[in-house]
RNA sequence: GGGCGGGUAGCGAAGUGGUUAAACGCGACAGACUGUAACUCUGUUCCUUAGGGUUCGGCGGUUCAAAUCCGUCCCCUCCCA
């Protein structure tokens, strides 16, 4: 079996983690797109090392924010890991934020044969958008249905897929390819919002100005640093807006991103939800450890 | 006290007599999701018992018709005293 933790950010799923890789004795495996880079820490969310309580964590700091990620490579390492921890006869604990790449774990996804071919794509490029849909629903009309005509950027690459998938991967999302329990950490919005402000003060008070300003220095301008703490204090070195705005941005776009995080949680999961107590963490965890143990 | 400019939906901001609750942006809410997913994209957003009803600082007026014209009052920016 294995233990997926997911939630929007801020809403304590490190915290719990922790707790049940104690109680079951095993390991974390991080599913989490931005804190796979080295030196994006205290922006990311990242466990900090005396909050991990001795508790192995798997693909933290395993990429140069110069490198680039992908759900690909993603579901690989992370089923490598899987395999790895059930052979030691230990419960895998997957925890993160990143919807799409945990599910492409979970279900079955093959990215193997499709793959984003720029050089084929090249000849699309002086097409509208409606007739690249049209483009796409001739090769694929199952991935047209789902992809909106304007979402260029999804339209072509689903074009490319069709290229080695005569058939529409999609069909496979909802087919399981484990025994998993999947727990959904969730809390009133207005207190969760409240909560995420909060928590980007404290990253401020921690460093968080610092840490971008050394990759800044560094002249890194890579995707790794478009996440959210890091693109608007880009901007503030930048000269384009002052600090102050800075932070009321990265609040306003963690409390964006938790927001979809739901959305996709909600519609593309099918989680055991568990209202966060804040006041008594303790028994959001027996409540979790209970949902566990049913199984 | 005098002069100028201005007060438009949660916010910003178009509109300056008549296809229209009022462009657009932001925010908010809802949603899609197989390769940058902390991405990319979509829908809704005055109230409504869905028949309608109330809006563009307040009040009054002109007009068949006003956010748009006139009068007056209130508030704000800037300039002169």
């Amino acid at each position: 079996m294995i233990i997926v933790i997911v939630g929007p950010t801020g809403i304590g799923k490190t915290k719990l983690s922790v707790r049940l890789a104690q109680e079951f004795n095993t390991e974390i495996i991080s599913g989490d797109s931005v804190q796979i880079y080295k030196g994006l820490d205290i922006g990311s969310g990242k466990v900090k090392p005396c909050e991990q309580e001795g508790i192995v964590h798997h693909l933290l700091d395993v990429l140069e924010p110069t490198e680039n990620y992908s759900v690909a490579l993603f579901q690989k390492t992370v089923r490598q890991k899987i395999a790895e921890l059930q052979s030691k006869q230990k419960t895998p604990i997957i925890v993160g934020g990143t919807g799409l790449y945990i599910k492409s774990v979970l279900y079955d996804y093959n990215f193997e044969d499709a793959y984003r071919d720029e050089e084929y794509l090249s000849q699309f490029e002086n097409l509208s958008n409606d007739e690249l849909h049209q483009i796409l629903q001739e090769k694929d009309s199952s991935a047209s249905i789902t992809i909106h005509p304007n979402n260029r950027k999804r339209v072509l690459q689903a074009i490319s897929r069709s290229r080695y998938n005569k058939v529409s991967q999609n069909k496979n999302k909802d087919i399981p390819v484990y025994d998993f329990v999947l727990i959904g950490l969730t809390q009133e919005r207005s207190l969760l919002y409240n909560r995420i402000n909060k928590r980007v003060d404290q990253m401020i008070n921690e460093g968080l100005v610092e840490e971008v300003k050394h990759l800044y220095d560094q002249n890194i301008r890579s995707y790794s640093v478009s996440a959210i703490g890091y693109k608007e204090l880009y901007q503030y070195f930048d000269g384009e807006i002052t600090l102050e705005e800075a932070i009321n941005l990265i609040k306003q776009h963690s409390r964006n991103l938790a927001k979809k995080q739901f959305t996709f949680f909600n519609n593309q999961f099918d989680c055991h939800w568990v209202t966060v107590n804040n006041e008594d963490f303790e028994q959001t965890v027996q409540k979790v450890l209970q949902i566990i143990n049913q199984r």
